[in-house]
DNA sequence: TAATCCATCGGTGTATACAATCCTGCGTCC
DNA sequence: GGACGCAGGATTGTATACACCGATGGATTA
């Protein structure tokens, strides 16, 4: 919680995490540089530990290393995006049903309180907070399914579908989804799997068509991104 | 292919794909310590891309990390192997579907070269090689459905299954499921996705049926466990 | 004037040195 | 004789030094 650098763990895995929060934040945007020796510095670790934290960071495509020229958060294209949520189609629907069969007591407060918590960030305005939070409730779905491979799995494609939706988010629609979380609470406390299972898959779809996925090039971001903004 | 450490790439990419192609192998055992040292004069370099090697595996869950330990090949549990099959039976029957849609000739002959390798390899009797054999036909049928994150979760879990049979295997029929694979073949060439799926399905239930599940831990994690009881 | 070449420099890739941690074996004490 | 404790060795964690690659900018030449 501290944000002083000299008093905290300085492993690798806090780092990556540091940086991946920032990138959920947005903070970092897609294509910025991570020079290792500033990250080194603002940290208060070594470029080893840095090197380290960004290799995590690529193997779960939120940046991308290239050889002798350095790290660069990830600028996911288009059919990426539509592979990932492909992915999470598959995963998460089934996964939901099954996390009704299995839903306790602790499990419903836990997710009304990460609903809560969404709300809250909505209403400050912390859009990236509550972008997290709303990725997290997907996660934590597939805990209760007792599901842990799919788990990660899922935290992965989660956090990839969050620089997705920073990339390419058009709906100026607030972030409505919170009611289909709300709705996937009521069909969880209701052990209805059938129900859940249907909720997911039409909210995913929903958060997909919600992207602005015309076949624009959105490859050349390396000059068009430079001169257009 | 050559083992002369001095004549190849020494980039820890290339490190992480030998010391997983020994592990397939079950030339390396689970449970077994990889030494940062011993490994980095093995493939002649430095502990520097040694440890990225070793932390690019444990991502893959092919390596455990212990914090001051070391590393060591990993032992899949039992409750991971069946997260691990679930998994796969989320994403790959319905990515076969997929898949046979958009079979072309050329992917009918890789597929079918495949097979043809994998009969060899068992024929020959290196099981560890027609194992991996029989993984990469997995993933080229994601590849096929053009679902390259898919592809690369598919390699993951791949990857794991092959941890998991090492330790698991039952079955004393040798590894009949080359005949599932032809049958996968026929259903994609015949473009019949319904089929595809279905066999899909029923193949990863057969290669777990397969797996002696039993839930108490058939391979004891420590000593302890095998001496208390 | 414009294009090409080369030198310099910032930054990454790798190796090595040092620090911290854990395991092991021996000695001592009860 | 056994158990506890301490010290030595070995191995991992981290920092730093050096090597190599690529980018940038100026100078030279057509």
């Amino acid at each position: 919680m501290s944000s002083d650098p000299d008093s905290q763990d300085r492993s690798s895995a806090t780092v990556a995490a540091r940086l991946a929060e920032a990138i959920h934040d947005h903070r970092l945007i897609p294509g910025m540089k991570l020079n290792e020796d500033e990250v080194g510095v603002i940290y208060g670790v070594s470029r080893t530990v840095v090197r380290a934290a960004l290799q995590e960071l690529a193997h779960n495509h939120l940046v991308e290393l290239r050889r002798n020229r350095g790290a660069f958060v990830a600028q996911p294209s288009v059919k990426e995006a539509r592979e990932v949520f492909e992915a999470r189609a598959l995963l998460e629907p089934r996964t939901a049903r099954s996390a009704a069969a299995r839903t306790t007591e602790a499990d419903i407060a836990a997710l009304r309180a990460h609903i809560v918590a969404e709300h809250a960030a909505l209403d400050a305005g912390a859009t990236g907070r509550a972008l997290q939070l709303s990725g997290q409730f997907h996660i934590e779905i597939a805990r209760i399914a007792d599901q842990l491979t799919i788990a990660e799995i899922v935290a992965q494609l989660v956090a990839r579908s969050s620089l997705i939706i920073a990339l390419y988010w058009q709906r100026r629609t607030a972030l409505c989804e919170s009611h289909a979380h709300d709705q996937l609470l009521r069909a969880l406390a209701a052990r209805d799997g059938a129900l859940a299972e249907d909720l997911m898959k039409s909210h995913l779809l929903d958060i997909l068509t919600s992207l602005d996925l015309r076949d624009q090039s959105s490859q050349p971001r390396s000059l068009e991104e430079a001169l257009r903004p």
